[in-house]
DNA sequence: ATGCCAAACGCTGTTTGA
């Protein structure tokens, strides 16, 4: 079973993109995240043309994140975090699909910081920890996937010094993505492609990013111990960002057996 | 210190956000 994870930045500007990753890469599951669209303008019937089921959680103009299943309907577990607060914002929907728990996220970006802005990325990630030591509990096959809006560690970045003063990187933002890891959870990426590889999920629309190769991982995969069993492979779709009217992120997929 | 860029919305530009 192959999952991947990709931010479309705007599923109806992305569509022609979408529907010719899913094609060639046809992944058993796309979790995608920035929909820009409410319920009434996703696309569905040409998701179902393409061959998927799908769940999704929508939000006019920002946010909104969806779960894709190959030949299957996912088959919806929660839509929202535990006790959020502000249910204005779409960033979380969880589904089961073929035995695995799979959750498609949109962390929020938390800029500009400090302010009230990294304050609700903050806030968000507690509350992604809470729920994701829930879910190990379970003791089943889950991948939690998608836009955390975290650079994990310097390597993870083409410059430390143009992200020091970002929300991605800053020290509270990696130690709460370490608090959920140090949970029990595998980063698919790095479990594979272990440092001093690199390994760049995003590239910037802005300062010629793409062409100069100054990107940063912040797509992941998180597997717990059932689906970390399971792993055989994990990479980045990186060919999907240089081509016409892509989003600014890359597909990122792991492979469970 | 600021803009770089893109999408949505709705209309020839503004808002929002990354």
């Amino acid at each position: 079973m192959r999952i991947a994870t990709y931010n479309v930045n705007g599923i109806n500007a992305r569509l022609p993109r979408l529907l010719e990753w899913l094609d060639e890469a046809k992944p058993d599951v796309a979790c995608l995240q920035e929909l820009k669209a409410d319920g009434d303008r996703i696309p569905i019937q040409a998701i179902e043309d393409a061959g998927y089921g799908a769940i999704w959680h929508g939000q006019k103009g920002f946010n909104g994140v969806a779960i894709l299943a190959r030949g299957a309907q996912p088959v919806e577990r929660r839509r929202g975090l535990p006790d959020d607060p502000d249910v204005t914002h779409s960033r979380y929907i969880e589904a089961e699909i073929d035995g695995v728990v799979i959750a498609s996220i949109y962390l929020p970006n938390g800029n500009p910081q400090p302010g009230p802005k990294f304050d609700y990325k903050l806030a968000w990630m507690d509350r992604l920890i809470d729920h994701a030591a829930a879910l190990l509990v379970e003791e089943k096959p889950v991948v939690l996937a998608g836009d955390y809006n975290v650079i994990p560690k310097d390597i993870d970045t083409f410059s430390v010094r143009a992200m020091a003063n970002d929300a991605l990187a800053q020290p509270e933002s990696r130690a709460a993505l370490r608090r959920l890891i140090h949970q029990g959870w595998t980063d698919a990426i790095r479990a594979l492609h272990p440092e001093p590889e690199r390994l760049y999920t995003f590239w910037d629309y802005q300062a010629g990013a793409w062409a100069r190769d100054a990107g940063f991982r912040i797509d992941h995969l998180l597997l717990s111990p059932q689906a970390a069993d399971r792993l055989v492979a994990a990479d980045v779709d990186k060919a999907v960002r240089g081509r016409e009217k892509a989003s600014d992120h890359a597909p990122t997929w792991a492979e469970l057996r």
